[in-house]
DNA sequence: GTGAAAGCGCTAACAT
DNA sequence: ATGTTAGCGCTTTCAC
């Protein structure tokens, strides 16, 4: 009637009344019995995996803010392992979510694993998007431009006049599907030096790919100092895969009193809290998650008007910081 | 009837092949309609800040552990700033959540703004419980137990034959209700102290604590070091208020030539992934935000069932890393 | 322009 | 031990 929204056609004045008294009563419409009548939940469910806890704040905020104004909820779930995806996912279904966001990872190869978990995704006929990766096939994705990543250190440090830039990554990097943003960083990375003339030089410390911890990373980029000094032509800049491997490095060569900026140029990836705090801070990249948040919140609202919704890309910022300056 | 839940008393005949059947057709008791029919949501609403997204993910996870097998779901929303907050319970109420986990956070003082929203928390007339603070009247609380992060440190460091050991904490650490961690986390430094017949020094470097961000607190922590340099009998060791006060001293020792921890003892506070990368290791206190996600859930699942539940303290755990020392 | 009634899928109470 | 029914609060349709 009046409350239900399209109360335009009705007289003025009772309306009015009618509102007013609902407000004075603390009306809420009851979504529930809303929900019921329109057989849908208006509840998007939310899975986000526990090794990206650190962007899930701004990723959720961004999902809040496409879903504004609309009676959208998220039901929102980590996990930790493999197995609480599925469990998380169930949840989700027993809630009759509208729609899901999903953001996996994966621990080792598990292809079976994952293709199986997609075909479930799959049949589920609701809207559903990957976020943080392209492991379900079928599904659209929003992701981090890692090939831009890649371009916007490399073309920083050849425009600061350096001409044996090194990429520091791990050994898996190539053409790998599950390391895909690897991958594709040391496309954007070839591709600029290849542009410009210049020769790529990949640098791949040992690590243990199967068990990525924090400290692996940093010990890996503390690593990498050696391997780099005992190059040929010694490269005068690196990019690095992460931040956290551009902080080993860093920390590296003050030990072996290298100068950073001076001596190495240290750009790194993946922007994070340590990297504005360490010494000197890092030139890095920073992908808004903000804005990830909202195209795959948004590609789903488009999904549930009928819309077919493709794969997107959104480019990192370049953070010029300390770590990088002119080749000397 | 069988599916209901209470099958016990059906023909075990009748009952297997109908439960088959189900399974079969992948059927799924729809929460929505049995959420109208006994008048609740099955839904808990969390309301989070934007400052304590690093914890997110541990928190949430705690959340989801005590939901277990239970049909609640959790609603999250992460505000940024006040207003936000008020915005994201209208939210909640309007999915009628069930009950309410939140995260309230102070910029400024704002007493009258935080008294209207646990008034209008109170009036809900559902279960509430706050996290991380106790900035709500009325409304019972989890927290982490900052006197006992206090002792912590400073046991560890009187063990260690330390004699003279400052804290290192913002301005308005005393008795203040907006920032009670820092007064209880000193209550905790000093008891130790005084029942070792030890004195309390308390260093309290310049900061805007109007609009405190993450590299204030590493400046205050490096800004520190001067006013620890010109105590009449220099401390040979200091318990920080935070991991990000501990870095910045830190750095300040290393670029003075102060060696950490032969020169100087450094415990923290609030571990965080930069403290167990910097050089040397932070030796620092951590609490365990999946048990205060676990407890707070619970204190609701209890409430729900009507008891009384009340203020909850979660002691942190040591952390003993590289940068404390026996006094030398 | 306004009111009445059916029905979404469930649970609880009642009837067989 | 099993079947039936009313009604939760909403939307939609149909009747006035």
């Amino acid at each position: 009637m009046i409350l239900s929204g399209q109360g335009q056609n009705y007289n003025p004045v009772t309306r009015k009344r009618v509102l007013k008294t609902a407000e004075k009563l603390g009306y809420q419409v009851s979504v529930n019995a809303r929900a019921l009548r329109l057989q849908r939940s208006f509840l998007f469910g939310v899975l986000l995996n526990e090794v990206n806890a650190h962007l899930s704040a701004q990723f959720l905020l961004g999902i809040q803010s496409s879903m504004g104004s609309t009676d959208y909820s998220p039901v929102v779930f980590f996990s930790k392992a493999e197995v609480d995806q599925e469990h998380c996912l169930g949840r989700c279904l027993n809630r009759h979510v509208d729609a899901m966001i999903v953001n996996c990872s994966v621990d080792g190869p598990e292809q079976d694993r994952l293709a199986a978990f997609a075909a479930r995704l799959n049949r589920l006929q609701i809207p559903v998007v990957e976020v943080y990766g392209r492991f379900l096939s079928g599904i659209p994705s929003v992701n981090v431009d890692n090939a831009e990543g890649g371009r916007l250190g490399t073309s920083h440090l050849a425009d600061l006049g350096h001409q044996r830039i090194a990429l520091i990554t791990h050994e898996r990097y190539e053409n790998s599907v599950v390391h895909l943003d690897a991958w594709e960083q040391f496309r954007g990375y070839r591709e600029v030096l290849t542009a410009r003339g210049l020769e790529p030089r990949v640098i791949t410390p040992k690590m243990d790919l199967g068990n990525v911890t924090i400290p692996a990373f940093v010990q890996a980029g503390q690593d990498s100092l050696d391997l780099l000094l005992s190059q040929p032509e010694r490269p005068t800049a690196v990019v690095c895969y992460s931040d956290l491997m551009a902080y080993g490095l860093n920390r590296a060569c003050r030990e072996r009193g290298i100068r950073v900026p001076e001596d190495l140029s240290i750009a790194g990836n993946y922007d994070m809290l340590l990297s504005s705090v360490v010494n000197p801070p890092l030139t890095t990249t920073r992908s808004n998650h903000f804005e990830i948040g909202c195209r795959a919140a948004d590609s789903l609202l488009r999904a549930l008007q009928g819309e077919t919704v493709g794969d997107q890309l959104v480019a990192p910022d370049f953070v010029a910081r300390q770590s990088t300056g002119p080749v000397g």
